[in-house]
DNA sequence: ATTTTCGTGATACGAACGTATCACAATGAT
DNA sequence: ATCATTGTGATACGTTCGTATCACGAAAAT
């Protein structure tokens, strides 16, 4: 049966079924033949395209970033064309969020990657680490063009406001994903926060395109239940 | 040898072992063995205290969670005699920011426990998961009894501005954990957003306790290097 | 004084894991 | 048509892990 086949694409399906594997039975759990056995193939050809287990766990990441990387850019061109900073801060954040499955499985297996990261070096070197990096200078640079196009509340630094809104989604994230949170209330609680550096839209001219003010909801499902009729 | 020997202070001990091996070479990767000889004592002794490897593990999450409940109580306590509650709120998110060994450590196990806890239902029912609401239920009080006396910016919402502070902070911990941000970083983000959320102090009468008011030191250190000189 | 219980060490066991070896079929090159 | 290369399966090896067993010394109970 041995027909040329793309290692590429067979590298990517054995990711897959690695992330798959890990989601269900946690990272530090998952062995070569689980990851085999997700994949529908013989331990041997996990072994074949991956030499190591730590090679195949370094690409797993990588993989995994790879799609996070697409979500969130999926979530912007969602926004709509030519979206607002706030826009596309909030699908930027909220893409992070533990709201389904998938995004579950994202903050899963990132917060499990990230704590081996603090005894492997070779998982600190890796640059996983630094794209939080990337995200706050991005978000610092839409905030810093909102400020001067006056749509944020006097006052802001947005600087420390990038880094307070990244940490806020990521500190989030882990509350749902323990079961501490909803996903509603993390929602909420992100929004209330945004509400808290953008003005307030004015009430004038052609209607606003974001925010539609959910300000008091926030409050209500700030503790508590899902926003799921 | 064999006197009478103290059970729970045995135990302590061992979990005290587990709990610095744990820190060394991750949770993952800590054993039974490790655990004995980085207590000194032989793996029957652990095997003897703690039946399983399972209990062994909770018992070390509840000693880490009490030792850090000690830490928090003594960060308050160290800010004085009736401190206002910003100076309780400030000491009681900074105890969570890994700026020194111990709380390093702190950290590290308590993600590692957390991301444990999404596959591991033993680990999931256990009450740590349920510390941060106790938490968040402290902060919300300690920033409704501001708010009423007018120690809070207008607009503030004492139940999602303490939800969003604890979600912070461990954000903000996470970043430095893996190296992200510095621990003098996230203490300045940490403190702009409570001078978002705290009235600023009035130049009147008595000089105020607390807030030294680096609201700009927020800034500069907001992207970069520690506060040691 | 004897017996029972408690604490401790040495060592063994079975399972699971990552990795390595061997064999061989299918394909592409010559 | 032959040969080297590539893809795949079956299986074995050595290690490590959690746990179990056996033995024995010291204290407490009788």
């Amino acid at each position: 049966m041995p027909r040329r086949v793309d290692h590429a694409e067979r590298r990517a399906e054995i990711a897959e079924a690695l992330v798959r594997a890990a989601g269900r039975l946690g990272l530090h759990a998952v062995g070569m033949r689980d990851v085999a056995a997700e994949a529908g193939v013989s331990l041997r050809l996990v072994q074949y395209y991956f030499e190591s287990k730590e090679k195949l766990l370094l690409f797993g990441l990588q993989h995994l970033a790879g799609r996070f990387g697409e979500r969130v850019s999926a979530r912007i061109a969602a926004a709509g064309p030519d979206p607002g900073p706030r826009a596309v801060i909030e699908a930027l954040l909220a893409a992070a969020l533990p709201v389904d499955a998938e995004s579950r499985t994202f903050h899963h297996l990132y917060t499990a990657y990230a704590v081996l990261s603090v005894t492997d070096e070779a998982l600190a070197a890796q640059p996983f680490i630094k794209d939080p990096d990337a995200a706050e200078a991005t978000v610092t640079a839409l905030l810093r063009r909102a400020a001067g196009a006056g749509l944020l509340r006097p006052g802001t630094d947005p600087s420390a406001a990038a880094a307070g809104l990244l940490a806020l989604s990521a500190g989030l994230g882990t509350g749902v994903l323990v079961g501490q949170r909803t996903a509603g209330s993390a929602t909420a609680v992100l929004t209330y926060h945004l509400d808290r550096i953008f003005q307030p839209a004015e009430e004038s001219g052609r209607p606003r395109r974001s925010a539609p003010a959910h300000a008091d909801a926030a409050q209500a499902a700030s503790r508590g239940d899902t926003a799921t009729p």
